[in-house]
DNA sequence: AAATTGACCAAAATTCTTTTTTGGTCATTC
DNA sequence: GAATGACCAAAAAAGAATTTTGGTCAATTT
């Protein structure tokens, strides 16, 4: 069956890129643990980086749908913000490949994965624009516009997670959210 | 006279560090500029970075005075820190080797440098803390501790400045006020 | 005939070798 | 005693040689 090989090379791809990274995998090893000539991948992707992107891809709609189940109609706006992003960065947190795209694109500096990034990061803006945008329409008013608002809400969030301790013991939940909290008004 | 050439080889340096950077500069032809054999250099520097290093505190003296000019007794609380966040950058924008020291950490990734800079960030956050303090002292409360409340604001700033401009319009000073005096409280 | 393979190739990356540059010293000069 | 610049070891850069890698395609298998 087509599929079942097309399968193995995505899986064995996901396994490699997250365990050594985007220029440590080779398509030659991603072919022998899906245990597939390397033409064989060339059917399915028409090169390294569109098989990468397809992995990626997969991922970021993982992180998507974490995000939308940590979503609650009823609950309150600031509450939902910051359900989003703890589900965003739980998942971050736990996921390989993203970690390691990290720490390449910080140490090689590998330009495919840098540019990457930068959309990943895009696309969570977007996506917190879009949850901000449903709570306007709900008829909350905010001081700034989605954009600008969800900007402050990620830079803020990124800073008191990641930046904030590697200098100081971590901060309470609590203390976050009230800051989260202000920005949103 | 002694100081005549120390002066000249400081000159000389702080010329050369700010227009080629750290790796760039060479003892060489700092020694060239300032009309002065390499040797009497290390009559008054034991190093490169001892040197490197004397030119940065001279720089950040001056980054600090600018600071410190912008701060009005009188002033609000929020004003005074707006002052003083537009004197720091204002001062970084139009100082060579700050900049130049961030584009080097960002694309040499020159190990002496990149330590620097985290000393500098180091510095500006607590003369940034000294400033809440010393405005708390006067019985202004603040929600969050001096050290987080310092913290925030240079993040946001920074934030504000520098990364909304790679994909935005450049923000106008009273929405940019405004995000800030809603951090303080 | 469609899918799959793996030997093959040019380009890129890595390693090894040679050459040049650089930070720092110190005997000599001023 | 301050200042110099030829000198040196170490590091960096450049170059040459070698290996690895992404990608192709004629041959083979299904």
């Amino acid at each position: 069956m087509i599929t079942d090989k097309k399968e193995r090379v995505i899986e064995a791809a996901a396994l490699s890129f997250s365990q050594f990274g985007f220029k440590a995998t080779t398509m030659a090893s991603v072919a022998k643990i899906a245990k597939v000539a390397k033409g064989t991948i060339y059917t399915f992707f028409d090169s390294k980086e569109s098989l990468f992107s397809t992995i990626l891809e997969r991922t970021m709609r993982q992180l998507r749908q974490a995000a939308d189940t940590a979503i609650q109609e009823e609950a309150a706006f600031h509450e939902n913000i910051q359900a989003m992003l703890d589900a965003i960065l739980g998942f971050r947190e736990n996921h390989q490949l993203l970690i390691k795209m990290g720490q390449e694109a910080k140490e090689l500096g590998t330009a495919e994965v840098l540019e990457i990034l930068t959309q990943v990061e895009r696309q969570i803006l977007d996506y917190i624009k879009s949850v901000i945008m449903k709570e306007k329409a709900k008829g909350i008013v905010t001081k700034h516009d989605p954009e600008l608002l969800a900007f402050l809400v990620y830079k803020t969030y990124i800073a008191l997670i990641s930046d904030w301790e590697r200098q100081h013991e971590p901060l309470p939940k609590e203390t976050i959210s009230e800051i989260i909290r202000a920005q949103i008004h």
